[in-house]
DNA sequence: AAGCGTGGTCAATGTTTCTTGACTTGCTGG
DNA sequence: CCAGCAAGTCAAGAAACATTGACCACGCTT
């Protein structure tokens, strides 16, 4: 799959709200023109000709994506998201301290050291899942000197 | 955080494969200029300069990605990794369904509904996080007339 | 039959982005 | 001390992109 043509076809607001609106389903012309408030025709053309290779047209004529306007989609949402892994991470990792040490303390019985595998075991499968598989960093990677202004 | 200059950032091919490069690990201009091939300083300089959003200097003067870098490294994955999610989710539920009935048949013993419940239990954990969380699409949504060629 | 809405196309123009190539600065080895 | 390389900067022209506005064809309806 070519990934270049997917990010030149979101690299531009417009075509990104119109992904977006195709995401929720199948639009005609008009539709779009109005949803997004687009006053000319050959605007919308542009664009939607533009991303002819991940938008395509139905049965009735309607503007549907394809797979990989999904996957455009999708990739706009990872790249918006992004932030928020590091602070689910954070936060599930804070719950398992927490928690696996006030049962330890309060409940002191062997039910908990199932409960305690478990959850370790999932821990071991989250944190691999975030920093091996999505390459989600813990910080910024180089003491950064001064971003390159024009 | 603001999508658009990621993307803007990684709509030229050549930039993605800056992008790729410094996802390996920091380096200099000429490092890139001879790994990429490119001739021209001018050019680089140019396209650095129009990443200048994600990608930094250290404090050794060589160029890194700082986080939302690696967020644009991530979408390229996610775009070119499409197709394969499917296929994964394909192979994983054959195999789920070939193995239990091939084990129920032959087996016949008290500690396979064990397998069977653990198994059961990934494979639901799997479809929502292929096709809730990930929104991965069964098939082509729409019956593609024709795409829009110019 | 005239007017309106849908679903477009196309040419022209202004704006931005890419690319080239010439130039600078600082360091290093011979 | 000067050649050569690393690491750039910058102006100018070519190419691509974005936007406008005029136009077209069809179907419906009043």
């Amino acid at each position: 799959m070519n990934s270049d043509e997917v990010f030149d076809a979101i690299s531009h607001p417009m075509r990104v709200e119109i992904l977006r609106e195709l995401a929720k389903g199948p639009r005609g012309f008009a539709d779009l023109k109005r949803k997004l408030k687009i006053d000319s025709s050959g605007l919308l053309d542009f664009h939607l000709k533009k991303m002819s290779s991940i938008v395509t047209t139905n049965a009735e004529g309607l503007y549907v994506l394809n797979d990989r306007g999904f996957a455009a989609v999708q990739a706009i949402d990872v790249v918006s998201r992004y932030g928020w892994q590091r602070r689910a991470y954070f936060i599930n990792m804070g719950m398992y301290i927490v928690m696996n040490v006030y049962l330890f303390l309060t409940i002191q019985h062997w039910a908990i050291l199932i409960v305690f595998g478990v959850w370790t075991a999932w821990i071991v499968f989250y944190s691999y899942w975030t920093f091996i598989k999505r390459r989600v960093r813990l910080r910024d990677n180089g003491q950064s000197k001064t971003s390159l202004e024009r």
